[in-house]
DNA sequence: TGTAGATGAATGAATGGCCATTCATTAACC
DNA sequence: GGTTAATGAATGGCCATTCATTCATCTACA
């Protein structure tokens, strides 16, 4: 009980520190103060700095490909799927900037530091649009002619970026409402068929 | 003369190891040996660690803005100009991989650290997307509920993330062309203008 | 033309500071 | 009072940066 506490309470002191400093920048005594642990208590329940990193990345992120598994569940409709994708990544995004910049900032430095950091909560995250994809090409409601491995990218790396609007300055305006819109609005009308485009 | 040759030379070092590594994991003396100079050398030509990653930026990014900007100049057409850009910029980014690495590993976490990087080159480069958005805007070729400063993070995004399919190991066949094509389908059919879409 | 001295570039071993990690000690709890 | 958790000062290693020294290239002068 009082582990789980306490080791939940560092990874989100972390999240926090590692948002704000980048990872190599943030110091474990920043964690620790941020924490209101001692530095030493840290390693009592990480082996070393990096495995702080991993299990911010593993357990949040987990949570939030969870989170949408289960919407996803529940809808049937390609589009629709991917509406809720999209909405919930921003809403996330939004409400937990901490967690936003350590992903965008520490992911790729991550897959670089750890080899065998590959099929992780991450891949299994962006692989769930090509997942959408493929279902909605087999339901002919979206072109045959588009790849769905590259269409993935395309889709998260344009919402990664979008996203980023709320940890930049100018353009922090906008709402998670209008983002989500306009992004798809752009993307839907870019990947759907022909007769489904007109109806 | 004999000054540019080693200062290009150990930017060039630096990028590759930047790179390969990314900035906190790179040593002085990695790059040093890379461009086959004294770790001293290098502080004839920079101030410190920081100056040489700041260099690589401004200089290669600085490059490679000058190049689209007039490949930009010879079109007119704003569907041609977004092409244009993209295919540029993966060309470049397929050519030189370890470049890519560097933007796309540092990018963010440069921002970070200094925060008088603002209003850089590659703020110059990704608002270019903005630009040619606005400008098919007025010639009614783009949709009007189109907010050209979403569009161009989702675009710069987009273009980004997909581009890393040649850094990664699964899915590095695409050739540029294929990508390239891919991307403008989505985009250009998600932007433009209904009576565009039929003809 | 040959020699000596001057200038500046290049070198790389040595320095110094920083910080992840450890561990002897203390506190908390049953 | 014994077991477990927590502490935080001390350690040790790493590496950016420095700088005394070397090397290369000139200049001047006989």
């Amino acid at each position: 009980m009082k582990d789980l506490k306490k080791h939940s309470k560092i990874i989100t002191a972390a999240t926090k520190v590692f948002a704000k400093k980048g990872f190599f920048t943030a110091r474990i005594s920043d964690i620790a103060k941020e924490a209101n642990v001692a530095d030493g208590t840290i390693y009592l329940y990480f082996n070393n700095k990096y495995d702080i990193l991993i299990s911010v990345f593993e357990e949040e992120i987990g949570k939030i490909v969870e989170q949408v598994k289960k919407l996803l569940a529940t809808e049937t409709d390609p589009r629709k799927m991917l509406e809720t994708y999209a909405t919930r990544h921003l809403l996330t995004m939004k409400k937990n900037r901490n967690l936003a910049e350590v992903i965008q900032i520490e992911l790729r430095q991550t897959n670089k530091l750890i080899k065998d950091y590959r099929n992780n909560k991450f891949t299994e995250y962006t692989d769930l649009v090509a997942d959408i994809i493929r279902l909605g090409q087999k339901q002919g409601i979206y072109r045959q002619d588009i790849e769905p491995n590259i269409a993935k990218r395309f889709f998260f790396g344009a919402l990664d970026e979008v996203s980023r609007i709320w940890n930049t300055n100018p353009d922090g305006h906008f709402s998670v409402d209008e983002i989500s819109e306009q992004l798809l609005k752009i993307f839907l009308s870019g990947i759907l068929a022909k007769q489904e485009l007109a109806g």
